[in-house]
DNA sequence: GACGCTCTAGGACGATTGTCCTATATTTAC
DNA sequence: GTAAATATAGGACAATCGTCCTAGAGCGTC
């Protein structure tokens, strides 16, 4: 485990850098010198550029599955759950109005340059989705929570985009407030 | 007019080939191959790729004020020209689902490469956002109708985004139609 | 002390990038 | 018909890209 840091190493100043610069804009030598390895020795450990981003994404996807089991642990009911999903937004909210949102644009990416690994990152939307229905099914919306998921997934992408467009920070907690309120109304429909 | 053909000719193809690859993505060697010219011959009509970059931008946002006023002229009430916005997801529907919507694209590329024209590509978002406000308006919200702009700006967004990477056209439709009811909500309340 | 394994540095490679120069073709103006 | 302006082609350029090779550290094992 701790033998392969430097391994982990890369993927994690890649993954920083794909987020921050994208995948094609950020070269070898660019994590190289984040990381403090020379350029030749990059081919030790990945051997196609191709490789490292199916490595970040496979990365990213862990970090995503872990970070649904605790909001599955955190929340009592499907609602505060779903609550923590819309509060990324207000938690990475500096991230996001600087770089946008980290599955959205790679996604948006690697659709441009018609890349390979597409259907991984599109994995990463999936995951989201699923846990999404899962929440709307427990909340008794057995027939649309799918669409259901699909529509928050949806929302908060836009607002994502959009606060990265306008570096609009006010915009971003007023969407959140309203998806909330979106939500209280299901919850209610729930209840009675 | 008819003179500056071959400069009109490669902003086109610059456009297209931007929307469908990416800016950074797109070569020289890309755009020349697609208006059948030198590569060398470049130089005579563009300096630099920012130069095309900028002159895209400006198409864009003279063909988008075009499309603006089009709605204007068309639709009777504001609700029928906001629907007119709502449509174009469907309108565009076979483009977006394989490119994404070449706003969001285009300004979450240059966000990402810190390019100096960010500026002007959000003024694409800008005339959106600006004319819907207009809309919401004379729909008599005068208090919110930056927000509600917002609002519809960043679901169609998410949409958008999401079509692309699920290329999921029912989804569209979906959303459209929930748009649309959506909308309604605020013309009844208007019409009361 | 020699061996084998893991890891690293440096650089060569061919291709492609954006940029720019120059010589030539085409068109326009007088 | 000649001169000037406009447009085009071809290629040089330095830099950078992803890729790959090779020589040799560092280190634990026998």
């Amino acid at each position: 485990m701790a033998r392969s840091t430097k391994r982990d190493d890369i993927v994690e100043a890649a993954d920083r850098l794909f987020y921050r610069q994208g995948y094609e804009h950020t070269s070898f030598a660019d994590i190289a010198r984040e990381v403090q390895i020379s350029r030749g020795n990059f081919y030790y450990h990945f051997k196609t550029k191709d490789e490292i981003l199916d490595a970040v994404i496979q990365a990213r996807l862990g970090h995503t599955r872990q970070m649904l089991s605790l909001w599955e642990a955190e929340g009592d009911r499907p609602e505060d759950r779903i609550r923590s999903f819309i509060h990324i937004l207000i938690v990475n909210q500096a991230k996001i109005l600087r770089y946008g949102c980290p599955v959205g644009t790679l996604c948006s990416e690697l659709a441009k340059l018609g890349h390979p690994s597409q259907a991984d990152a599109n994995q990463l939307f999936t995951l989201f989705r699923a846990w999404l229905r899962q929440q709307f099914v427990q909340l008794g919306r057995t027939q649309d929570a799918d669409d259901l998921a699909m529509h928050l997934l949806a929302r908060s992408q836009g607002v994502a985009t959009l606060a990265n467009a306008f570096h609009d920070q006010p915009f971003v907690e007023q969407e959140v407030k309203t998806m909330c309120d979106w939500l209280a109304h299901y919850t209610e429909a729930a209840a009675s």
